[in-house]
DNA sequence: CACCTGACCACGC
DNA sequence: TGCGTGGCCAGGT
């Protein structure tokens, strides 16, 4: 089953995501062999079971901002784990050169 | 098989 | 900084 080989994939690479840092769908997509499929990955994180303890709240859109909408259960989680880890996260937006996973960001201070 | 949806993305203004 | 637009693609109906 392809579908399902997709799915370990891509939470395989969530799962390499560093503590404190942050990855955008289409960077998670690629990373997983899948490049263009950054839809698909956030599909697939809504469909990981709890019990994984998926680090889902490191992946952002490529604009640095949460996908989730504002104000939604989802975003507030996001956000407090976010910023748990140490991310600055103002107005549902992330520092990339700051938080990026290997990204211009030159300073791996926290991993 | 056609059509719609969406935790996306790049580009333009 | 903030929209609109077109493109993308797996899944569901």
């Amino acid at each position: 089953m392809p579908t399902n080989a997709s799915h370990a994939a891509i939470w395989k690479i969530v799962r390499t995501i560093p503590h404190g840092r942050v990855a955008s769908y289409g960077q998670v997509a690629r990373l997983a062999g899948l490049p263009r499929h950054a839809r698909m990955v956030g599909a697939v994180l809504g469909l990981a079971p709890a019990a994984m303890k998926l680090p889902w709240y490191r992946v952002i859109n490529s604009q640095g901002r949460i996908a989730l909408p504002p104000n939604s259960p989802g975003f507030r989680e996001q956000r407090k784990r976010l910023r748990d880890e140490g991310v600055i996260v103002v107005k549902g937006k992330i520092d990339l050169k700051k938080f990026g996973w290997k990204a211009g960001n030159d300073s791996p201070l926290l991993d």
